[in-house]
DNA sequence: TCTGGGGTCCTAGGACCC
DNA sequence: TCTGGGGTCCTAGGACCC
């Protein structure tokens, strides 16, 4: 099982976002919860009980309004304010709990256990039960030698009652046997493409997987299977990343409201896609060289007149201010838009992303992010993260045709004075 | 009535040049 | 006039994850 010297715990939070809900309204516990995806689109959380009446993850929310409503589910549009704040709160708790810790996503940690040096599964117990005691989500812990074998001991933990949400992988005969117990589509990192592709092959479960030559897999799957069969062996091959991951390309795209033929409508949405991403690029010290700029009408309508217009910019010197990205995005558009369509969604990716630190000004240009309005950015940010986006762009009118459909959404009851629950004394 | 998420990384293949 | 090799750069699309 390669080297047995480090150890790594997956910590996931078990239906993050119904948990979450759930915490704040405790008269529907044990009943069917669903949480929808921005612009209550999709699916995107489901409590045991609502996945057993046949609820399916990550599906259009409209398809299956009817098993909703039929069997009295209660559903919630997205509050991130609110899943962002339990999160940061429960991070919080593994960090004291453990040196080194990767926040993987909102609701899931990778945690370097190999100082630990009380029993593993006890340790596994311990964070959990801390994480019940003090912020009510049910958590499962997975515990192995690499961060792919700690996400299938993960999914072990809640999976095999007698597990009770803690899964240590630390000998041949239990890895032995949950590898051929793990069907391929199962497996980090193996989705519905390369898992047919993989059958195909004759390879069903992750212990046949982990036997395949490394070159083989390089054919079959790239880079990205090569490591995970390493991984399987037991063989580091994703590192542990922890303090703030630079992103290479930062994204930020979004679903309108509703369908949008109106030109400056779609200019103010993308004039907040770019704060947003600068937003993120800032807070990396990064600066970006390129951006690429698109619009798409609906892929689901008709596929055949279903058109994504896009375009790419290159900086004549990498930069991070949100004014001038923005001046220039909303130009992009104006090339890209076709008139008398309707669309969907629009996005921007800031591409080619380097450090602040390693980058020298062009001796011959004016610098574009000169000092004054890289302050003024600086400034609105921190007045943003402190208020909520409240500052803005004169670009950026408000305007709900754009803005994402929330339409059951709970309170803020962490982040709103005005939301914060009080109890009845009697 | 209509309705279908968002983000990241990798790479095959196109465009261009010598 | 048409065709040819091989290298580099770039990007759209593929695949995956939550």
């Amino acid at each position: 099982m390669g080297d047995e010297q480090t150890m790594i715990a997956l910590c996931d939070m078990e239906t993050f976002y119904s948990s979450v809900e759930l915490i704040f309204r405790p008269d529907i516990i044990n009943r069917r919860v669903v949480v929808l995806s921005n612009n209550d689109g999709c699916i995107v959380a489901c409590t045991k009980e609502a996945k057993a009446i046949g609820i399916q993850k990550f599906a259009p929310y409209f398809k299956q309004k009817e098993i909703i409503e039929r069997n009295d589910v209660t559903v919630f549009s997205s509050n991130y304010a609110l899943y962002g704040a339990v999160s940061m709160r429960i991070m919080n708790i593994l960090s004291e709990e453990a040196q080194i810790v990767e926040i993987y996503s909102i609701d899931e940690a990778f945690i370097d256990v190999s100082d630990i040096s009380s029993c593993l599964t006890q340790f596994g117990h311990k964070l959990k039960d801390r994480v019940w005691r003090e912020q009510k989500i049910p958590m499962g812990v997975g515990i192995a030698p690499t961060k792919t074998l700690a996400k299938m001991a993960n999914k072990a933990s809640k999976h095999y009652k007698k597990a009770n949400g803690v899964f240590v992988l630390n000998n041949n005969a239990k890895w032995q046997w949950l590898c051929e117990k793990t069907a391929i589509a199962d497996v980090w990192g193996i989705g519905p493409r390369l898992s047919a592709r993989l059958e195909k092959e004759g390879i069903t479960n992750a212990a046949q997987l982990a036997n395949m030559e490394i070159t083989q897999s390089r054919r079959i799957g790239g880079v990205l299977l090569s490591r995970t069969v390493s991984e399987l062996n037991g063989i580091k091959a994703i590192t542990l990343n922890t303090g703030s991951t630079d992103r290479q390309q930062i994204i930020s795209s979004r679903s309108f409201g509703e369908k949008l033929n109106c030109i400056s409508t779609i200019k103010a949405a993308i004039s907040t896609h770019v704060f947003q991403a600068c937003r993120k690029l800032q807070r990396q010290n990064g600066v970006a060289r390129s951006i690429r700029v698109w619009i798409e009408t609906s892929a689901h309508d008709n596929f055949q007149t279903y058109i994504c217009p896009a375009s790419s910019w290159a900086f004549d010197e990498p930069v991070s201010d949100q004014f001038l990205i923005s001046s220039i995005a909303v130009k992009m558009i104006d090339q890209i838009f076709v008139p008398n369509r309707y669309y969907t969604k629009a996005g921007i990716s800031l591409t080619e992303i380097s450090s602040r630190a390693n980058w020298q000004e062009n001796l011959f240009t004016k610098s574009e992010s000169s000092r004054e309005t890289q302050d003024i950015s600086k400034i609105i940010n921190q007045i943003n993260r402190k208020y909520g986006g409240s500052i803005v762009k004169p670009a950026r009118q408000i305007c709900s045709k754009w803005e994402m459909r929330r339409d059951l959404i709970s309170p803020n009851y962490l982040t709103k004075w005005s939301d914060i629950p009080s109890v009845k004394c009697t």
